[in-house]
DNA sequence: CTGAAAGCGCTAACAA
DNA sequence: TTGTTAGCGCTTTCAG
């Protein structure tokens, strides 16, 4: 094994000295610092095993060289990849560009690349992807997965796992307060005198949207038990794009709600453009309420009332839950010990008003 | 160099077979197989030199091992790697995040990984990030660079690289047809009867600012030619996001123009606001044009007239761009040579009317 | 505290 | 057509 490769490469066809382009190795270094390898090696993974001196000599040379471990040769020897790959359901919505921007700007701060996979909201693209990820990642954030508890529990076996908007026993977890959101959206419309709500879900498959679902029954519970009464119309289960808003909206309208909650902002996006379609005013002859505050929704004209969710720092959150000493998965702890839940707040803006009835006040 | 080393791993403690999770090594197939490692590899990278019967021994066997090729492995020893990145200035932005998903789909349909960098639109931190990203990644899509053309010539010398929304003397490029559409969208206001037409620029580093601000001076000098007088009234450069319409739209109102080009989508999403608390109507009182038509630009009330770029399909022909054998870079073919220029087209929706003056038509 | 040396898993000459 | 072998650049024992 010739110890003296590299280097030569550094005169060109003319024998021209000119300075190494990007090919700087650590042997470069080593021979610039007047130590081997192994002590640059070590001086640069900052090993108190090194003489100060020595370790400055070989910053200062690493610098000068401008120097840039090789990424392939470390993950080859450590066996540990500098990469931590996002699966997300869909980066054209916005909830989940926040996610992903959090999650990346974490990552990049960390010294670590982002590697950010879309499944169009598809279960089965969404399997593809683990798969395809799964070869060059082992460090995983999935947002809002689709995959049965089956599935994730086997990737979290061979990878560190992170969910989001998704909890699975003894797998960490980031999600907003759920019930909470809902609770507060839903206090809102019944102070303002709505009486018949419709609710606009997303997918079945949506963890997100079954707490939030569970959430509103409790919620509405706890209402009949003040003696307030309240009907709640469920208005079905929609793609979480604004598309699905527009068949939500003839739903309210057909059924005669005054307010509607949606699963989240882009559902509520579809709705507001189909009831102005349809000449229902907002907030005056149907109020309407979102999930998540996605950027645009202060914009709109209404501005949307809405859960605000803080998707950037959700995404953070997870990358730090991965980065953390994460203990393996022990399904025995059951589902919350790894559970870390981001409060959400309502944000009254103006799409929601008094109920129609009630106008006169 | 002991030949069979691996594979030893797949008894545990116990002494129990077990299937190797994760850890199959092409010495595993190559056993399974009866063949050398080498022959695997060719056989693996569809090498005609082997033979056909031996190719699909070495493909079940690496099937039925569930193979998976070490990525950092063969990054090492090939120089290349099997990802390549994305840059963007703001995963917020609706446009970029279009892009975004476009890249990120191809890229992964050719079996590679996207790591994608967001640089919150700031010139320092695009350099930090592309200083990181060269050292893992040797492809790179930039997508609105606002770094100086000797840096970007400089890392095209090094990666290879395709540009989005920029073009530069021998960089391959993907841009949408500023010019054109900026010309159909004043076109359209003039039609309306507009004389007097605000622009509102994005920031002063943007070319693609630059080339629609072109597209507007050549345009105004058409009509002029055509005997139609215009005058357009520079409302200034502002940060592209929707709070830079804020004060665009203060400005538009105080120069009494009656229409407005802005330089994008979030820019005009920020006017449509600012206009509504303002109490200036839309269409009525004030047109408002935009660009890129971003997903939610067809939702707003009123719906927004704008210029649509195909930023999916932008994202993915920068990828095809990319791995197809892109020429080296040389800037004897100036510009244009490697520029792939998608046609644009204005959508009339309802931010737009006929001018005030002219309403009684 | 430092150096020598052994590979990580794979590809690409070079032989056979 | 196939096998042998030399590394890719780095981390990490193991000796000094």
């Amino acid at each position: 094994m010739s110890g003296a490769r590299s280097g030569s490469r550094v005169r060109d066809r003319e024998g021209v000295e000119r300075v190494p382009e990007g090919v700087v190795t650590i042997h470069d270094v080593a021979r610039e610092a007047g130590v081997s390898i192994a002590t640059v090696s070590r001086a640069l993974a900052g090993s108190a095993t090194v003489a100060p001196a020595t370790a400055g000599r070989v910053r200062r040379a690493a610098a000068a060289l401008g120097y840039e471990p090789n990424r392939a040769a470390r993950q080859l020897v450590t066996g540990r990849g500098q990469s931590v790959g996002l699966v997300i359901p869909d980066l054209e919505n916005p909830f989940y560009s926040s996610v992903a921007k959090g999650m990346q700007n974490r990552v990049r701060a960390a010294g670590l690349t982002a590697i950010i996979a879309d499944t169009d909201e598809d279960v089965a693209r969404e399997r593809e992807v683990l798969a395809q990820l799964a070869t060059d990642v082992d460090r995983l954030i999935l947002a809002s997965p689709r995959a049965a508890d089956t599935d994730l529990l086997a990737l979290a076996a061979r990878s560190r796992v992170v969910l989001i908007n998704r909890s699975l026993a003894g797998v960490p977890a980031v999600t907003g307060d759920n019930a909470d959101g809902i609770r507060q959206a839903l206090g809102h419309l019944l102070a303002l005198g709505h009486t018949r709500i419709g609710y606009a879900g997303g997918p079945v498959t949506s963890w997100s949207d079954a707490e939030r679902r569970a959430g509103l029954t409790a919620a509405v519970d706890a209402a009949h038990d003040q003696g307030r009464g309240v009907t709640i119309v469920d208005l079905g289960a929609f793609r979480p794009g604004p598309a699905g808003g527009l068949a939500a909206a003839d739903l309210a309208i057909s059924e005669r709600v005054s307010a509607v909650l949606a699963f989240n902002d882009q559902l509520a996006l579809g709705l507001l453009g189909r009831l102005a379609e349809r000449g229902v005013a907002v907030p005056e002859a149907m109020s309407v309420v979102g999930f998540d505050d996605v950027p645009v929704a202060r914009l709109l004209a209404p501005a949307l009332t809405t859960v605000v969710v803080p998707a950037q720092r959700m995404g953070a959150a997870a990358v730090d839950l991965l980065l953390a000493g994460t203990p393996a998965a022990r399904p025995e702890d059951g589902p919350g010990a790894l559970l870390r839940v981001l409060p959400v707040e309502l944000q009254v803006r103006r799409s929601t008003a008094q109920a129609a009835g009630r106008r006169e006040r």
